[in-house]
DNA sequence: TTGAAAGCGCTAACAG
DNA sequence: CTGTTAGCGCTTTCAA
C-alpha cells in the first residue's frame, strides 16, 4: 500500500491534522513536532496525494495546453517554454495536439475538465468557440497564446501580426521587389489574416497594386508550400519574391525554387515567419519575422497562474513586437 | 458550484449509486433510468470528476513522459506519437523536459508521483537510476523508449542501435570511404555507445583500423556539432566522411563543411541518425538512419497501458530495426 | 499547539 | 433493478 498521511501520523505519534499542517506550512506547530514529522516523511518517502488534496478544493496543479501539433517546431518550442515556466511555478502541463480538428479539440477539453485542470492555455487554430465560451462560463481560466479571440475576453499573449506582415513586405519592397507573392496559412486564423493585411498595407504604401499579386491559402506544411510555390513560379508573371506566413511554407518555397533550378536569393527572395529552429537550418538560412517564442510561453503561463491564484482582477491582452531577422534568403531582385 | 453526482441523482430522482453505475456501465440498470440519467447529465453538462474517482482507487488516466527536450524535433515527434496513442486509449500525457539534468528528472518524478499518474514513460538521457528503481519498487509502471536500462527490467521499445551504426558505416564504406570520423552524443548513453560500436564493427569487417579514426563526443546540438566538425575538417588528415550519431550533429557537420567551402557530398559525405523532420530540410537532404518514431511511440504507450490495466504478466523488450535512408549528403569520396 | 470530525465527489460492496 | 453506506487521502473548522 502507498503510505498515507495516516501512516505518517501514526509513526510520528500525532494526528493527521498536524501532519497536514506541517506539509502545508499552515497553523502553528512546534518546531519539535514539525521536525519529527518531516523526518518521518523523509524516511517513509511519503508523497502527499494531490489527488486527495484536489478533492478538498485545492488546485490540481496542472494546466492543459492545446496546440495544433506538437511535431511542428513552432508549437514544440512554445510548449517547451510554457512547460519550463510551469515547472518553476509548480505546475505540470498536459499536452493536447488537436490538428486544428474541432472534434479532437472538444474531446481534449472534456478530458481536461474531467481532470479538473486548473486552467487551459490555447494556441490551437480554429477553435470551436462555443467550447471555449463554455469554459469561461464554468470559470475555468483560459489564456491564449499566439492568437486572440476578441469576443472571448480572455487573457492573451501574441505578437502584432499586422506589424510582422508589414515588416516582411517592407523589407522586400525596400530591396526593390515589386512583384511579391504570398503563401498564407488558413485565413480563418486571425493571425494569418493580420499578417496578410500588414503585407498589403506595405504594398499600398509603396504604391503597388496588391490585388495583382499572387496570394494563395495553403495547408501549413512544407509539401503544400512547395506545391503552391511551384505553381506560382511556373506561371507567366512569376514573382521575384515570396512572403510565406510561416517558416514551414517558406521552406516549401525554397525547395520549389531549387527544383526549378532557381538560386535563392538571386532568382527569388523568400521570407518566412516565426523564426523557428528550421529557419537557421535551411539553405540558405531564412530571412524571417521572429516571434519571441520563449517570452510568449513564459508570459501566458504567468497570466494563467495569476488567474488560477485569483490574483487578477482584470484580463489582459499582451502584444509583443515581432522582429525582422535578415538572413540570406532575401536580396534585391535580379529581374525587373 | 460544479455540478456533482448528487445533482444528477437528485434531478433524476435516483441515488448516486445508480448514477455512478450508468456512468461506468457497471451493474444492471433499466434502460429507462439509464436514459433518463444520461439525458440529465447532458443537460447539466456534467463531467464526472476523475479526481474523485481516482481517489477511490481507479486510474488517473494520465501518463508522464520524460524526455530530454521537447524543442528537439526527435523528442517532439516521439511525444506526438505517444500522445496520439494515449488519446485513443483515453489517457493524457504530462510532459517533462529534463535536459538530462538528474535533479530536474528527480523533481519531475516527484511531481508525477504526487499526481498519482498511472505510469511513466522514459526517454530521457542519463537517468538517475536510483529514482527509477524506486518507481519500480513502488509498483509504478515504467516503460522506456529510445533507450534501455538492462538492470531495470522494465518494458522498453527501441531500435537496434548497433545495427544502425553498422548500417551507416557500411554505407559509407561501400561508397569507398576509408577515413570516416564520428561525432557522437554522450557516450554514457547506451544508444550512443551501441551506434559507435556498430560503426566500429563495420570498419573492422572492412579491415579498416578504427582506432585511427577521429571520434569525438559532443553535446547534442547543431552548434557543437559544427564546432567539432570544423576542428576535424581543419586537421591534417581530415576525413572524407562523417558519421554523426544524430541529425542535429550531422547538420552541424554540414554547416561546418559549408563554412569551409567544401561541397557536400563531393568533398565530404555526412550521414546522420534519427531521420527527423530536419533531415529532409537541410541542404543537401541528409542521408540518415531512420528510427520508426511513430511506431515506437505507439508501442510504448501500448505497453505501459497494458501494464496499467494489469493485463501483463511479463515485461518485454521490443527491438525494432533501423532503416538507412539514402538522400544526397553521401557519395563516393573524391580524394583518396 | 494539537486533535476530532465533517466533508470533498465518487466507487463498491451489501441489502433490499 | 436500486439505494445505503463505508471508505479513498487530505483539508479545515472548531474545541480542547
Amino acid at each position: 500500500m502507498k503510505t498515507t498521511i495516516y501512516d505518517i501520523a501514526k509513526a510520528a505519534g500525532v494526528s493527521i491534522a498536524t501532519v497536514s499542517k506541517v506539509i502545508n506550512g499552515t497553523g502553528r506547530i512546534s518546531t519539535e513536532t514539525r521536525e519529527r514529522v518531516n523526518e518521518i516523511m523523509q524516511e517513509l518517502d511519503y508523497q502527499p496525494s494531490v489527488v486527495a488534496s484536489a478533492l478538498t478544493g485545492k488546485s490540481t496543479f496542472t494546466i492543459g495546453l492545446l496546440i495544433p501539433d506538437l511535431a511542428n517546431p513552432l508549437y514544440a518550442e512554445i510548449a517547451r517554454s510554457v512547460e519550463d515556466r510551469g515547472r518553476e511555478l509548480g505546475f505540470n502541463l498536459v499536452m493536447c495536439s488537436t490538428d486544428n480538428n474541432p472534434r479532437r479539440e472538444g474531446d481534449y477539453i472534456t478530458f481536461l475538465k474531467q481532470k479538473r485542470v486548473d486552467g487551459i492555455i490555447i494556441s490551437t487554430g480554429v477553435s470551436n468557440e462555443i467550447g471555449l465560451k463554455n469554459l469561461a462560463k464554468q470559470k475555468i481560466p483560459v489564456a491564449l497564446v499566439t492568437r486572440d479571440i476578441p469576443s472571448l475576453g480572455a487573457d492573451s499573449v501574441k505578437i502584432d501580426d499586422f506589424l510582422g506582415g508589414y515588416q516582411a513586405a517592407s523589407h522586400l519592397i525596400g530591396l526593390g521587389h515589386r512583384h511579391i507573392a504570398v503563401i498564407t496559412e488558413d485565413l480563418n486564423l486571425n493571425s494569418s489574416k493580420e499578417r496578410v493585411r500588414g503585407y498589403r498595407y506595405a504594398l499600398e504604401e509603396a504604391g503597388i497594386d496588391g490585388d495583382k499579386q499572387f496570394c494563395v491559402e495553403s495547408v501549413s506544411s512544407v509539401e503544400e508550400g512547395k506545391r503552391h510555390a511551384l505553381e506560382m513560379l511556373r506561371s507567366e508573371d512569376s514573382p521575384t519574391a515570396i512572403f510565406a506566413s510561416n517558416d514551414l511554407l517558406a521552406i516549401g518555397a525554397v525547395q520549389a525554387a531549387k527544383e526549378l533550378r532557381l538560386t535563392i536569393p538571386w532568382d527569388l527572395s523568400v521570407i518566412g515567419f516565426d523564426n523557428t529552429l528550421l529557419a537557421g537550418i535551411v539553405d540558405p538560412p531564412l530571412t524571417t519575422v521572429a516571434q519571441p517564442i520563449a517570452q510568449m510561453g513564459r508570459q501566458v503561463m504567468d497570466l494563467i497562474i495569476q488567474e488560477v491564484r485569483g490574483q487578477k482582477q482584470t484580463k489582459q491582452r499582451i502584444v509583443l513586437m515581432p522582429e525582422l531577422i535578415v538572413r540570406q534568403s532575401t536580396t534585391f531582385p535580379r529581374k525587373v
